[in-house]
DNA sequence: GGATTGACGTCTG
DNA sequence: GCAGACGCCAATC
């Protein structure tokens, strides 16, 4: 709603996340400056259903698709990671670290 | 108006 | 190295 909320650079970040890559919400909020990771996952939670951010290139420290359960088809997030060239299994990133993108390395 | 939960991360034991 | 607990802010019940 309100166009000063941080979660819209959430929105922007994960927007502008290339294909094939994936970032951590730990990532997201250091880069923002939140003050707790959770409001990351908080303002994607929204966001998926609000708008379609590719909430999907989003993952965990571990690279674990936490949010799977939340997507409106658990389904939905492997198959597009895997459309997109991001190989999971069992619901984690395969080189997750190799695919990892820094939102600080390019960034605004 | 208060209590609980929620896509997590980091520290300490 | 692994496991458990705490912290953070916001929205919902």
């Amino acid at each position: 709603m309100a166009d000063e909320s941080y979660y819209k650079d959430v929105f922007e970040l994960v927007k502008i996340i290339p294909i094939g890559r994936v970032t951590s919400y730990g990532a997201i909020s250091s880069c923002l400056g939140l003050p707790s990771p959770r409001m990351v996952g908080w303002a994607l939670y929204r966001s998926t259903i609000n708008q379609n951010i590719p909430a999907h290139r989003v993952v965990n420290s571990s690279g674990i698709l936490t949010g799977r359960l939340n997507f409106p088809d658990p389904t939905m997030m492997q198959i597009l990671l895997e459309k997109e060239g991001v190989v999971v299994e069992k619901d984690k990133v395969k080189d997750f670290k190799k695919i990892f993108w820094d939102p600080n390395e390019i960034e605004i």
